[in-house]
DNA sequence: GTGAAAGCGCTAACAT
DNA sequence: ATGTTAGCGCTTTCAC
């Protein structure tokens, strides 16, 4: 294994040089880092992450904790995690996968241990049990979601409140009066994770406002969970004619029971999903709907860490990074599943 | 920060009895090891993975890169990499995930900075860039997918000519004459991934065995595009009644489509997939399918691997591990999809 | 069964 | 602009 030591002797230098040219923590003449680049090279150097993290106690990685609970839809927590490891990787860092097994101990672990400076959590609840750590721990954490106290705490997420009134706005505009929400599975509320209710809260809000009737049905993504859900909403409400939904799961199924049941999209029932574009854009009818950016939450979370690991770094010298709660504004692209409320229509 | 020093000192012991009681590496008496666990507790202590990492020049970390390029189908690559963190947290290793921006690079420099002890990598193609890494270096690595020359590589897969085989054989014994295989992507097979030309090179084989006959198609997971592969194989073989799916993007849209034409599931055309199970459960009409067992092969690699690293540390101890090809033995699982071929066919 | 002490390879004062 | 050097916290001989 090539050294630090061996760089230095082959170009010559002293071991600080070869260390100050890699950090470049301070000015090396043009000559002599050419002549420790090469050494570098010629002696194909890599630095031993150990020994640097314990001389530097800063590790350059970022844990990532994803719990994976039931029912959670696991693209998107896969395309945030490869956004939050391609950033990472932009700031020279690595990211540790962390996933639920260990429960909150894995944190105080790999915390503790200084195996990780700095760390983002995924999947949060509202009553987390990783928050106590997270909140007495120095270091840098950024939460994906939010629990219901954030006092403290930085995080990082969609604003699915107004992704609820903006669906509700939509349809309005388009003339529809009775609305339904296609939730998550009961399952996902009764974990009580926040996002699925702060859709609907969002949702009921704007639909209060306007005047607008709105029934919610929680639904898993099996098919005949789907059925069922439809049943029941066209049961009790025959008005229906716009629906929300917010589970990636049953939107295939969905369309294809509208289309069973001979109720056309948009023509006689208008659906806007909230979901990743890719979904949206790649289903039968293509889907009016709002993005899940699940790429924006992974690099903004790597983002808002590193500059919270920064400031910390600076000691007194930068002005510290406020912990703060970032929600994204969710964008509504429209496509050919939302189209005018027919004219026609019984009281409901 | 508590150090090992302070545990020492707080139990009345040195230094090396804390640490060989952390490590089990040499016989302490009861009362010392209590009276060390103890300390441990009362002072939160836990070892610095920077330090452990250097002195003993195991990180315990294994690497999981996974390059992600275009088309793979992210479930299962999650549901891989969740295996291998669980898996690897039993063997008391951590998992950093590397994804594919910084190209093979990534490899070499978590390997040669001694981040990672271990590398499991993904996605492999016939050619890859990364297997040259791999067989110079002395750090226990294995792939999960075939390339093309398995020369003193350890690898992990689904047997997918086996699929493609027992899929044949089922259909076969359904009565089926003509079938037809609804690809992957063409750019999954232009990226020589090799999978997917496994399973149609099985299909080929046991279907000329049987004197069967098969069409093969790629095909994109767009709605579109399964429409038209459809279209071109009812049109180039009007008496294809039996469909091997190996796309799970392509499945929903296929069963929509045949349901739309007419064509019921299974009286008129019976449809094979090669996809999860959680998949193949929860389509409109229940697929027979074979798993792709992403849990098991996520398991294997990190059994594997660790093998490898316990055989390595042994030195001459212990008898090397052989490098070996796992080829997981499929699984067909009969559901509502396939049944038995209609009695009247025109010749095709 | 336990201790003492020599590193592991690097960083960051402190020098000049 | 560069060199010297004292650790960082742990593992692991070697000694008893």
């Amino acid at each position: 294994m090539v050294t630090l030591a061996e760089v230095a002797r082959h170009a010559g230098v002293s071991a600080s040089t070869v260390s100050y040219v890699l950090s470049g923590k301070r000015t090396i003449s043009t000559p002599t880092r050419e002549r420790v680049e090469r050494s570098i090279r010629e002696l194909g150097y890599h630095p031993n992450a150990g020994a640097r993290a314990l001389a530097s106690s800063r590790s350059h990685i970022i844990a990532l904790m994803m719990p994976l609970r039931t029912e959670m839809y696991l693209p998107v927590m896969m395309e945030i995690a490869i956004a939050v490891a391609t950033t990472a990787r932009e700031h020279a860092h690595d990211v540790l996968l962390l996933t639920g097994q260990e429960g909150p101990e894995a944190a105080r672990r790999v915390v503790g241990s200084g195996l990780a400076d700095a760390m983002i959590l995924m999947d949060v609840e509202l009553e987390d049990q990783r928050l106590p750590l997270v909140r007495e721990t120095s270091r840098p954490s950024v939460l994906i979601g939010l629990p219901s106290d954030t006092t403290g705490l930085t995080c990082v997420d969609l604003d699915f409140a107004a992704t609820g009134r903006l669906c509700v706005d939509h349809l309005a505009r388009l003339g529809h009066r009775d609305l339904a929400v296609v939730g998550e599975a009961a399952a996902v509320y009764e974990r009580r994770t926040g996002f699925a209710e702060r859709t609907v809260r969002g949702v009921r809000e704007r639909a209060d406002e306007l005047g607008l009737r709105v029934l919610h049905r929680p639904c898993d993504g099996s098919y005949e969970s789907v059925a069922g859900t439809l049943a029941r909403i066209f049961d009790e409400r025959p008005g229906t004619t716009g629906l929300v939904v917010q589970n990636e799961a049953a939107i295939e199924p969905l369309l294809s029971l509208l289309r069973q049941q001979g109720r056309a999209v948009p023509e006689d029932v208008s659906v806007v999903a909230v979901c990743p574009e890719q979904v949206a854009a790649g289903t039968s009818v293509a889907l009016t709907s709002v993005a899940i950016p699940a790429q924006q939450m992974g690099r903004l979370a790597v983002e808002s860490v590193m500059a919270m690991a920064r400031a910390s770094a600076a000691g007194g010298d930068a002005e510290p990074v406020e912990p703060r709660v970032e929600l994204l504004p969710p964008a509504l692209t429209v496509r050919a599943s939302t189209g005018p409320a027919p004219a026609a229509r019984r009281a409901g």
